[in-house]
RNA sequence: GGGCGCUUAGCUCAGUUGGCUAGAGCAUUCCGCUUACACCGGAAAGGUCACUGGUUCGAGUCCAGUAGCGCCCA
């Protein structure tokens, strides 16, 4: 411990009421000069153990709102907590490129002048992309230190600079040269407008009022038609066969026929398939269940090209897949539909939804209508463009992450009690590192986590996009009748005969370093690929120009952004090469695996997953992360996600601004509770008034609940504003006659007032110590002959402290943050000071304990609320040094970087807990009888008590006497009863106070008496019940019976002070 | 369709192996500007813990079902 015990004479004066906009800047400046939160790899003889946590980077398509300030202040809480318990912490900050998001934001941007991306280069557009990141990425992290996030400033990455690049470049080239990176046609979700490829889980599902129309095919054999029942009419072009259910009774007559595909021409075969619902009708009991029976003739058009269910039928029967839209969704014959008819030609060139009418009405006046009816289902819609998904067939990168080495390794990470059984086909789980070490908080979205595992599908990485990372393969059609084209084609006839349509090619560029693989396409054409490895620019450059001259060309995809994120544990510490870059070496052997990750639920899918493929897979099995948390999500008030995109979210900085981190940190603590989703409601400050309003709302095209983008000023109904919502949604600009509103929400209310409580308890407890004629005592102030107050508060100290560490350690927040509340207002401020103030100026001990416990006070609250803890530190730093035995807190000159406090397990005091609880009993009742009568809070009163609450008073060091306001205590005797006196019922013991009022008011009197007694006859009333019943008796346990009995005397013995209280009366 | 969450005081929410005489903050009412704090102190009022049934000596808590709201994945 060393000595801060010479008083500091330069530490500022404290204002009366803490002003976090007075104070916080300069705090943030005192961390950044004395880079507080660099972390440094592990050096020899540290034995600290490493807290490691990633941030998820935040995508750069906007500024953060509360959501995101959630989960950057719970990230805050444990790397402050972790760093003061002395852990090596390292809190990594980043930002994510995001794709499309941000591409899409960009265009929009575009737009309003006029221009589209293809007035541009690649190039020239990727730099436009990169200035709008630039921006965002600043005010990201201007956002994350203003709220105070103790990030490891110096190591901010970007998924797409140049560490990132090469990690995934490394990456991209091992996956590829491992076969777990294959290029196929498959159908995709298509977003028509972007023209992109998206994941699955970009998807969003809508409910969609439509039809289900019922269209004649007629038989080849002119022998009658069938029915198909479609909510898709325009694919019909694209049919290449009709499936029927094998259980159908008409099977049998129709086996075999075919039809003739009405518009086209097409002669098709029906085929039998399990999938096809039979109607309702026909389906046997059980069946009768599914839905769509309702709606299904038994007859399903089949369109491979343009459906995934009809894909799958169309492999199982081998059946021509027909593609017949362009990529813009309209019908097109340039890509694949060859067959048309001279009817059909006149379909090309429409829309998908222009060529519905059309085509429905062609059946219509065919006579081919059969029916039309309403149908409700779910249709696949673009998180991005909105707009339906088309299942669309084209040539795209996959990861082949249902691989054992992926999803196996995924699921082995799983601790046994979530994930028991391993599926078949996989390996089991062993002592490999990182098996079972995966663990869920809350444990329920282990399940989650499992089950997108169970049901993996291929991941597809290419995304037709500029901004991103590019694919690093280039590619060309082998020159047909070439020697290497022979020699290749009985290479993939043999490699065909094992099931592969790809080999791995030896030659010139395997030679030179690249992976070289040969794939048969369709039309019996040879791709040659060619993935370059992570080398440096020269070597590139060279390799670049032999593959232009050889007629190779780039892959003009880049990858999907979570392919970069998925590699966050790793290229964060500069894997595969940190001795490339400065400061790196050894941070993936210190803080890879990292300690947690804290994200949202929807990302277990997206990221979780593939983060732990990914690291497992490159850095030999380890896990990224030990403990994933997952948080809830900030709703606004109508009960929606809180969302870059909807444009709903509250900039931290406006609660910053209004209320001071700290109440922003506080509040967002104490929220995070283990259920889903937490509400918060969002008021509007008039800019021109200051006043806060509750915006009015309109509704958007989506049905989403928002404040409308133009305000009226509630206080000048000529002045108006523009809302956050206006100026996200691109609807309105700020101005100088219609500013941007600032959001509040009076929910902060509570932690500023939190903070200005610590405040003046802090200057109280400063004031008191600099006043006290005596300095505090030290070093060794030993509890054993303390006042119960020492005791009992030492005792919640060392209580409040276990309670604090065991939430933290489950993440439960909420629980913190009540602790500490609880801790620091009622037990410091409300009973610990109160009950100190009148004997603490002249005890040079009890000044000891006053100084302590707030210095513990400070720190246990640091890591939720670093600001006022920080500026307030000096000051008491500055009060001499600290010495109460087995309290150890030792000197810090900047509280961030200062010690967890340390309690001896002797302060545990469970005797001044129970004693200490008596007397908050004994003053509640006073304080209530003092309140109903409006007494004076100066006026002293007399209690007259009975021998053995006397005795009780007299051990309890004079804290009945200060928080009753007693001027004094009296021995009960058996006669003299003092005049205008009330009773009290106390531990069964008749207790009365004189000197309250002038005279007693007896009607109020009585009053207050009846409803004690009503009150304790109900609870007699209980404790018998339970008592009278003997199985209760019996079977509940022994203490707990016992103290029925004893609060059932208690009641029986207030009851009877009561009610000859009463008597007295008349 | 599968999975998950929620429904407790006027409002926002706690309540982790069943023991509760159901809590907090805000709002409301009353008293008090007591030399830390009115961003405060003291007190009061406010609840068949969504509904129905079950298990248990005992259910806000466990089980089954019903209703409503919401989210995730198909």
């Amino acid at each position: 411990m060393s000595n801060a015990s010479e008083p500091n004479t330069d530490v500022p004066q404290l204002a009366k009421s803490y002003s976090p906009a007075d104070t916080e800047e300069s705090v943030r400046r005192l961390w950044r000069d004395s880079d507080c939160f660099h972390a440094v790899p592990r050096s020899e003889g540290d034995l600290r153990d490493p807290f490691t946590i990633l941030i998820p980077p935040p995508n750069v398509t906007a500024a953060l709102h509360l959501g995101h300030a959630f989960n950057g202040t719970l990230q805050d809480v444990l790397a402050r907590y972790h760093r003061m318990r002395g852990a090596n912490t390292l809190w990594m900050p980043g930002t994510d490129h995001a794709g499309i998001a941000t591409q899409s934001v960009v265009e929009k941007r575009l737009l309003q002048q006029g221009r589209t991306r293809t007035d541009f280069t690649r190039d020239e557009f990727v730099g436009k992309v990169q200035e709008w990141k630039d921006e965002y990425e600043a005010t990201i992290v201007d956002q994350l230190r203003t709220m105070g996030c103790s990030c490891d400033w110096d190591r901010l990455r970007f998924t797409m600079d140049p560490v990132c690049a090469r990690a995934v470049r490394e990456a991209f080239f091992r996956l590829f040269s491992d076969r777990l990176i294959y290029r196929g046609k498959r159908l995709v979700n298509w977003d028509p407008a972007t023209q992109t490829a998206l994941a699955d889980d970009e998807v969003e599902m809508q409910s969609v009022a439509g039809h289900m129309w019922y269209l004649r095919y007629p038989l080849e054999d002119g022998s009658g038609h069938v029915t198909v029942a479609t909510t898709r009419p325009e694919t019909m072009l694209g049919d290449t066969a009709v499936a029927m259910n094998p259980r159908d009774p008409r099977a049998e007559g129709l086996r075999g026929k075919r039809v003739v595909l009405p518009i086209v021409g097409r002669v098709i075969p029906i085929v039998e398939d399990d999938f096809v619902v039979l109607p309702a009708d026909l389906a046997q009991a059980g069946e009768a269940s599914d839905p769509k029976a309702a709606f299904a003739t038994g007859f399903l058009k089949v369109t491979p090209a343009h459906d995934p269910n009809d894909w799958e039928i169309g492999r199982r029967h081998d059946l021509d897949v027909i593609n017949i839209m362009a990529p813009d969704g309209s019908i097109s014959l340039e890509h694949g539909f060859d067959d048309p008819s001279d009817e059909a030609r006149r379909f090309a060139g429409r829309s998908r939804e222009e060529a519905r009418i059309a085509i429905v009405e062609w059946f219509k006046s065919n006579d081919l209508l059969e029916n039309i009816r309403e149908y409700e289902h779910s249709v696949g819609h673009s998180y991005r463009s909105h707009v339906p998904i088309e299942p669309y067939l084209s040539d795209q990168w996959y990861v082949r992450v249902t691989d054992d080495r992926l999803r196996g390794a995924a699921l082995r990470a799983m601790r046994p009690e979530d994930c028991d059984q391993i599926p078949e086909g996989l390996a089991p789980r062993s002592n490999a590192p990182g098996d079972g070490g995966l663990r869920f908080f809350p444990d329920r979205y282990a399940r989650t986590f499992r089950s997108w595992h169970e049901n993996l599908r291929d991941w597809c990485i290419s995304r037709q996009l500029w901004w991103g990372h590019r694919i690093p393969v280039w590619i060309r059609l082998a020159e047909p009748d070439s020697d290497t084209e022979s020699a290749l084609r009985s290479a993939l006839s043999e490699a065909s005969d094992r099931g592969e349509d790809t080999v791995a090619v030896e030659g010139p560029w395997s030679q030179r370093g690249c992976v070289h693989h040969a794939r048969l396409l369709a039309g019996g054409l040879i791709e040659e690929q060619v993935c370059l490895p992570a080398v440096d620019s020269e070597e590139e450059h060279s390799l670049v120009e032999q593959l232009q001259s050889d007629g190779f060309q780039q892959d003009p995809d880049v990858l999907d952004t979570w392919f970069s994120s998925a590699l966050w544990p790793l290229s964060t510490m500069g894997w595969p090469d940190p001795q490339l870059h400065p400061g790196m070496s050894g941070l993936l052997e210190t803080f890879n695996p990292t300690s947690v990750l804290s994200t949202a639920r929807e990302i277990i899918t997206l990221w979780v997953s593939r983060m732990v493929m990914f690291n497992r897979y490159f850095n030999e099995g380890r896990l990224p992360f030990h403990e994933v948390f997952v948080h809830a999500v900030i709703q606004d008030g109508y009960g929606q996600k809180m969302s870059k995109s909807l444009g709903n979210g509250v900039d931290p900085r406006d609660i910053v601004h209004t209320h001071g981190a700290d109440a922003l940190r506080f509040v967002l603590t104490q929220m995070s509770t283990d259920t889903q989703d937490v509400r918060l409601p969002v008021d509007t400050i008039c800019p021109h008034s200051g006043q806060t309003f509750e915006p009015k709302t309109i509704t958007t095209s989506a049905g989403h609940l928002v404040a409308a983008p133009v305000q009226v000023s509630p206080s000048d109904s000529n002045k108006s504003m523009v809302t956050q919502y206006g100026v996200a949604s691109g609807t309105v600009e700020a101005t100088e006659a219609q500013p941007l509103a600032r959001n509040s929400s009076s929910k902060f209310d509570l932690g500023r007032n939190f903070a200005n409580k610590l405040w003046n308890a802090t200057r109280f407890a400063l004031s008191t110590l600099e006043r006290a004629e005596i300095s505090p005592a030290g070093p060794e102030v030993s509890l054993a002959e303390a006042p119960l107050i020492d005791r009992w508060i030492l005792h919640r100290l060392h209580q409040s402290l276990q309670t604090v560490e065991g939430s933290i350690a489950s993440y439960q927040f909420s629980s913190v943050a009540d602790a500490l509340y609880d801790f620091a207002w009622r037990d410091y401020c409300d009973w610990y000071l109160e009950a100190i103030k009148p004997t603490v100026g002249a005890d040079p001990r009890q000044c000891q304990v006053l100084l302590s416990m707030t210095d513990a006070l400070l720190r246990l609250l640091h890591p939720v609320m670093p600001f006022v803890t920080e500026t307030l530190w000096p000051n008491l730093r500055a009060c001499g040094s600290r010495g109460v035995e087995g309290l150890v807190l030792s000197d810090s000159e900047i509280l961030s970087l200062a010690d967890w406090p340390v309690i001896a397990d002797t302060y545990a005091d469970p005797e001044a807990d129970a004693h200490f609880a008596r007397v908050q009993a004994l003053v509640g009742q006073v304080r209530t009888i003092r309140g109903e009568r409006n007494v004076n809070p100066r006026k002293r009163i007399t209690m007259h008590v009975p021998p053995r609450i006397s005795e009780f008073i007299s051990t309890s060091g004079g804290v009945v006497e200060t928080l009753c306001g007693l001027e004094a205590v009296v021995q009960l005797g058996a006669g003299a009863r003092p005049e205008d006196a009330v009773a009290l019922a106390f531990e069964g013991e008749e207790l009365l106070l004189a000197g309250l009022l002038d005279t007693a008011d007896l009607d109020q009197e009585r009053v207050r008496l009846k409803k004690l007694c009503a009150q304790k006859i109900k609870q007699i009333g209980g404790f018998e019940g339970r008592l009278s019943n003997e199985s209760y008796v019996q079977k509940a346990k022994p203490e707990l019976v016992a103290e029925t009995r004893r609060l059932l005397e208690e009641a029986r013995a207030d009851l009877e002070a009561a009610t000859s209280a009463l008597e007295r009366l008349g």
